[in-house]
DNA sequence: CAAGAATGTCTGTCTCACAGATTATTTGTC
DNA sequence: GACAAATAATCTGTGAGACAGACATTCTTG
């Protein structure tokens, strides 16, 4: 865990002029960043945290079936499989019979699954809030709003070898 | 309430529940989008995404040498190697000895580098411009800003193995 | 009922990132 | 100046992960 005062002295690459303003690195950088802090606290979850919001979207309930948690991740369905595959393994999320649709299977978090994803958030909002410590709360809101926009259109996107071969 | 006119053109997954309110997934949704909007407009150029940062940075001078530049892509220095021999092969920038120090490589664009960076600049412009066209001009700069200083924080981690194992 | 689409799975393949070692050069220490 | 340690770039090998394509099952639509 680092802490505000605990920076690397290393002399900081800081912001690369003349990339700060490409929203490319922007949300990139924010994204990597976010990556990296997360990583310590996720811990040995499966998939990292790409695990995390798997089993959040299990929690919830978000989808009706693997296929369509895939769409919402962002993630290829063959994908799904072994994500889902590790995450059932680690007892956090169980595949149920949909009685409407034999062919669908529901992706449901189990007992341990909501208690491991419970403890997770608490842990993970230190950590954002840690790399949102320059905003104030208002601005943190601002910032949500906004991104949630911003995904809410590229949700339209075709998302076709979007996400692992680049950064990632 | 669905009309005859309002078609379901796709049953759109949309936002999942849930998810939209954590960053890690708002990070993940918008960064995906644009990457996704990115990918036709980049072409043949090496590593997508990935390569138009370098160029950019190439571009800007805003490393002193090769190591430099991958800490501000967020890259391994291994994988630096082939970016940059990608990059120079397509003759868009060149390693050039520094007469200060002999084991360092500075990183330049090409007269070639800069002619396709401003073309490919006009373009993502476009594509940029229609991702965030939900956005008011002043909230585009305030998304912006706001990034800057998340990702400008974030810069401080330990970035080993943060992009590319998750989407990314 | 037949044809087609959708869901989940499996197999094979291929790209890519990373660890580790290597060479060349610089910096620090005595 | 001599030596050790640190740094820059590179190369090799390996392993993880993503994707295309095919498949079995089930649903939907004509």
């Amino acid at each position: 865990m680092r802490y505000p005062g605990d920076m690397p002295e290393d002399p900081a690459p800081a912001l690369p002029a003349g990339l700060e303003e490409s929203l490319s690195w922007l949300l990139a950088g924010s994204f990597r960043a976010h990556l990296a802090a997360m990583r310590e606290v996720l811990g040995d979850l499966p998939h990292g945290s790409r695990g995390f919001e798997a089993l959040c979207g299990a929690a919830h309930g978000s989808a009706r079936n693997q296929a369509e948690l895939a769409k919402q991740l962002g993630v290829d369905r063959t994908v799904m499989v072994y994500l889902v595959d590790d995450l059932e393994r680690a007892g956090l999320v169980e595949r149920l019979a949909d009685p409407r649709d034999r062919r669908s299977k529901l992706i449901r978090a189990t007992e341990a699954g909501h208690e491991r994803l419970r403890a997770l958030q608490e842990r993970t909002a230190t950590v954002e809030a840690e790399l949102l410590s320059d905003l104030s709360p208002a601005e943190q809101e601002l910032l949500r709003s906004l991104l949630r926009r911003v995904a809410s259109r590229g949700a339209g996107y075709d998302l076709a070898h979007a996400c692992t071969k680049d950064e990632c």
